[in-house]
DNA sequence: ATGGTAGCTGGGCTA
């Protein structure tokens, strides 16, 4: 069983002891992970290869930051999302990863921007980069591979997936524009893992820091993992693991996971 | 009620 998953953990330098421990217990083949905050040279690579992991890392200064960990050897790394030269945030970073027995399969890791306030040229920013994210997606699915596109969107899909949908409504996370986004992604003929296997509401994936919204269940379902149909084929389960949100010094996300019969 | 928290950075931005 192959297991991949999804991690926004606003820091790893913050998030480093977390981020290991959590490898240990839930041993994922594949781990997508977003805001690093860290630059590439100051990722904590020596902590992952420890355990076993090859690291893929797109850093930046500050902000941003994306990185794929394998247990299986990465053979191709993409470090930028097509479509705009001029663009030098670190927010995507993809990976051909070989698998033990022949197999392969393709994952990236997604920092799609938050676009707040709406309108605004940061919501005009995350329009752009979500038009450039369908275009390079419909070129992965050309290749008919098994691919998984990890991370957090910053798009709340449905109304289900938040928990006062009236007071979100004009934010850039759940504005019909970047929600017609996303399905234009899904409709390129991608899945949306967890919905697949259980469309329930309230299966959130962040809780702010504030106003005590993680006791009071006070969630958003943001961070997805989307399958090729030749990934959704081995699709044996997906699902959000809540407890890292409640650990000491927690990330404001917690990792979403898919296991692929492969 | 224009707060409240976290991280990076060293004042303000991002989320």
């Amino acid at each position: 069983m192959l297991k991949i998953a999804t991690w926004n953990v606003n820091s790893i330098k913050q998030r480093e002891a977390a981020c290991a421990a959590w490898l240990k217990q839930a041993a994922p083949d594949v781990l997508c992970l977003q805001e690093l905050k860290c630059q590439t040279e100051g990722f904590p690579r020596g902590t992952f290869e420890d355990l076993g992991y090859n690291c893929a890392v797109l850093g930046q200064k500050s902000f941003n930051g994306v990185a794929i960990l394998s247990k299986h050897p990465i053979d191709e790394t993409i470090t930028a999302l097509p479509g705009d030269a001029s663009d030098e945030q670190a927010r995507y970073i993809e990976a051909a990863i070989s698998l033990p027995g022949g197999g392969a399969i393709r994952a990236a890791s997604i920092y799609a921007p938050n676009g707040n306030p709406a309108p605004s040229e940061k919501f005009d920013y995350k329009l752009a980069w979500l038009a450039r994210l369908k275009a390079h997606a419909q070129t992965l699915l050309a290749y008919e591979e098994a691919l998984a596109l990890a991370g957090d969107y910053n798009i709340i899909p449905r109304a289900a997936d938040v928990y006062n949908p009236a007071a979100w409504a004009e934010d850039a996370l759940f504005r019909l524009e970047s929600r017609a986004a996303f399905r234009r992604i899904l409709h390129l003929g991608l899945t949306d893992a967890v919905m697949a296997c259980d469309s329930r509401a309230g299966q959130y994936t962040f809780w702010d820091y504030q106003a005590g919204a993680w006791q009071k269940d006070q969630g958003l379902r943001i961070d997805h993992i989307l399958l090729s149909p030749q990934a959704l084929a081995r699709l044996a389960s997906a699902g959000i693991d809540r407890k890292p949100r409640s650990w000491d010094k927690p990330s404001d996300h917690t990792p979403v996971l898919v296991s692929l019969d492969l």
